[in-house]
DNA sequence: TCCATCCGTTAGTTGACTCTTACGTTAGAG
DNA sequence: CTCTAACGTAAGAGTCAACTAACGGATGGA
């Protein structure tokens, strides 16, 4: 998870994310996009490769990238568990806290 | 969005939320978890109030924290549209792809 | 007022990250 | 085999992030 979150922290990883969400890019198509240089790009690939993201397959001397979002399974669930936990916590602070305003200070 | 993702990509503010998602903790309790110097949790607690994640009361000389899942929702949102995205782009490839086996190659 | 407690902040160091330039590798064309 | 196209990799520079040690501010009790 935290090779996941590590590289979606970087918004032009993001960016390289969304432009193979859609379909297979070679790498030189990606960078293209960018205004950095290629090896820069390069470097990003292999870092949302390694965290799962990416999926590469060769063709000749190029390189086709495509997204895999079952990568993002575990931050989601962590999310979501994170998400259920505070608002049930939230929710429980909220109610002990009318219990005791009830009880020391009834509606005003 | 970029915040929230730098703030939980460190594995030790990802452990202070948790510390804080059940309720809330003085900053002394939540560095006493750790151990790293009690100013290196404080550093931790300014990023991840400074994402939103963190809600600060303070009474007396002491800071209570407490998480605020409400500042992942852009990033709940964002993972949740690109799995939608994607799954739907790998589904229309293999549709596209099972057209192509069927007509070059129908079934074997 | 004086002192202790509870924290945040600053300065400085170390390590990680991002970029560029230069080079190495592989596949296909001629 | 030679040349080119499309990439990745290595080395080095600049920047950013995380930590420690030292200090400062605010609150509350004696």
């Amino acid at each position: 998870m935290e090779a996941v979150l590590k590289a979606i922290a970087e918004p032009r990883r993001r960016e390289i994310l969304r432009l193979v969400s859609g379909g297979e890019l070679t790498a030189g198509e990606i960078a293209a996009r960018f205004d950095v240089t290629r090896p820069a790009i390069s470097q990003h690939l292999t870092v949302l490769r390694n965290a799962g993201l990416l999926q590469e397959r060769r063709e000749g001397t190029r390189r086709l990238y495509r997204a895999r979002p079952e990568a993002f399974g575990e931050v989601r669930a962590y999310l979501e568990s994170f998400w259920d936990e505070s608002l049930l916590a939230l929710k429980n602070a909220v109610e002990s806290d009318e219990r005791r305003t009830i009880r020391g200070n009834p509606r005003n």
